[in-house]
DNA sequence: TTGTATGCGTTATCAA
DNA sequence: TTGATAACGCATACAA
């Protein structure tokens, strides 16, 4: 039964009270700082004992406005509903929590404005850190310039900033787009469908040039006439419907492959779909191939043969580059943005077969 | 070109430096507090000048020791990686927005001591209020028990803590079991598969209990042998799994059944990949309701008919209730929980059909 | 081995 | 209409 529902804060300066010492005593052994050595056993426990019985607990604000360490990154999603973010966000969870760090989360809604808000208010409160996941944001070149200057250690997520302020982690693209043709082609499909992503997306011509290679390697010619090309629409489902709807005009043109190489899963996901209401199944009849394996990719109908990309690994990847910089400009020493390049993985199921 | 890379903090005292005016002036001016109105017009303006022009950012963490008020919001998610999860998450992102609220996530894994750890990191941050989406984690009594004790306003997402210190927001899962099973009659169907929720989730038994008093309003008996039961498993995937699993096992039985009504939206995309392996045709042979409508059900082939519980919606109410427990707290008024049920909506697509 | 004093950046009270 | 001062909770330099 507590007299007051809205009772007041322990502080250490009440912990000092009941044991008899002083709030600096107590601080040092609560916190185990260098002089706990000198501290008497007794002491220590006393003052450990007494903390834990009163419900002690360290106010991270207070802490802050000393140490200047707020234990929390801010992440900034381009669009959460994404599921592309989704299995970032775990990554970056993950690795954060063993740290005794916690995410503080922005979501940006693909909007440069709203952007700019959230990177204010994190910088309000001083995150220690920023791990910024974008794709379609970068496309403006004054976000870019903004993170540039934030003046907070910082770590992109599917995009490079130039310069050397910015450490950035990304898939493999052009080993990615190699990959896909790649286990097409030796399936034994020649007459493949194909579709680009879209042009001011950072990823799509690096994962294009992997095609292309593969493509003269083996002496194969692309046939422009099924290369289609993803408009630069902003939104989470676009892919989705323009996979299918570009899948469909192909079909209206009477074109014939016997494989479709998407930009995305999703995009490939809306090929099946135009695919199925046309009678034409899958892989039966066309064998689908996407990128990114997506959380939906293993549970659709037929499953999707798809890129890998490890999203959960880059996540974690971005947070131990975050720590390194913050580390880095903690003790003053000179730092430089490291780059982290992941190995996209061809992962196999359902939705092709050879021919 | 900045002398040093590591600048300093513009604080209000370098405003007040600057500007000739104490401290407090600029503190007045720049929040536009009450006494703002005294100020006289041209100081205020040289003030709000001279802290553009510095680039003074106000400190977040300073601004709570003196007011108390973190301007964030605990969000505890039982697992992130659950696409149940993304749009609550969207939800309470964009209602917290305009209020200049940011979201600390913690994600518990669905493991409780992961739970308790993320609860004392957030009181430690002094978060002005608590949003709990839970489901599994609170088959455990003492997760309960923790939040009842939190000392800061909380609300809960999918699950009630009895008490009247907590408030919730979830959907009448019971209207939706009805809206499940309704549907299908209505097409026709009458010999229709079930598969129950896990008994420990706290939706299986409304949502049953719905599923029975429609049956029984329109006197129709539900065939024992062919409801199934979902175990009690911990993770994002399982119900896929499992749907699977119990559908392969009731083909095997030689069950005749022209409709499946699954516990949620994996579970149904489970039945269905198993009821296409054993070449038995979704619509054309046999109807499949889910429930939840998660992202993936309107890409999935063929999409996936389903109740839809307004999640996003439910973020945005949870939302409203932390605000208001919050503002009660803080103008030191009585207050009481507060329970938020939506109504599930039917959404008709691709898997269902009439006979 | 422990205590005293100071300041982090703000805001609120009171005084001028 | 504005300024001086104190206090929020903590960590550290220095003193004892």
């Amino acid at each position: 039964m507590d007299a007051k529902r809205k009772r007041e804060q322990v502080t250490m300066k009440d912990v000092a009270k009941a044991t008899g010492f002083s709030p600096a005593t107590v601080s040092i052994v609560l916190n185990n700082a260098p002089l706990a050595r000198y501290i008497a056993p007794g002491t220590r426990q006393k003052i450990e004992e007494s903390a834990k019985r009163m419900g002690y607990r360290p106010n991270a604000m207070a802490r802050f406005l000393r140490s200047k360490r707020s234990q929390s990154i801010g992440v900034m999603m381009f669009d959460v509903t994404d599921p592309f973010c989704t299995p970032i966000l775990r990554g970056v969870e993950n690795a954060l929590y063993p740290l005794g760090y916690l995410p503080i989360l922005a979501d940006a809604h693909n909007q440069r404005e709203r952007f700019e808000r959230y990177l204010e208010m994190l910088l309000e409160r001083h995150v220690d850190g920023l791990i910024v996941v974008a794709n379609w944001l970068f496309v403006d070149i004054h976000v870019l310039a903004d993170l540039n200057k934030a003046e907070v250690p910082t770590v992109t997520i599917g995009w490079e900033i130039p310069g050397n302020r910015v450490s950035f982690a990304m898939v493999d693209n052009e080993a990615g787009g190699r990959l896909a043709i790649e286990h097409l082609y030796q399936l034994g499909h020649r007459r493949i469908a194909m579709i680009r992503g879209p042009k001011r997306l950072i990823d799509s011509a690096p994962r294009w040039r992997g095609i292309q290679k593969f493509a003269q390697s083996v002496r194969q010619e692309i046939d422009p006439s099924l290369v289609l090309q993803l408009p630069d629409v902003f939104d989470a489902n676009a892919s989705f419907e323009q996979g299918y709807r570009l899948t469909e005009e192909l079909l209206q043109k009477k074109k014939k492959f016997t494989a479709l190489l998407a930009f995305d899963d999703l995009t490939a996901l809306g090929a099946i779909r135009a695919l199925a209401k046309a009678g034409v199944s899958v892989p039966e009849q066309c064998s689908v191939i996407g990128f990114d394996d997506v959380a939906i990719s293993g549970l659709s109908a037929p499953s999707l043969t798809t890129v890998r990309q490890p999203l959960e690994t880059m996540g974690g990847a971005a947070v131990n580059m975050v720590m390194e910089a913050i580390k880095a400009a903690q003790e003053n020493r000179e730092w430089s943005a490291a780059a982290h390049q992941l190995h996209p993985e061809l992962v196999i199921r359902d939705s092709t077969r050879s021919i």
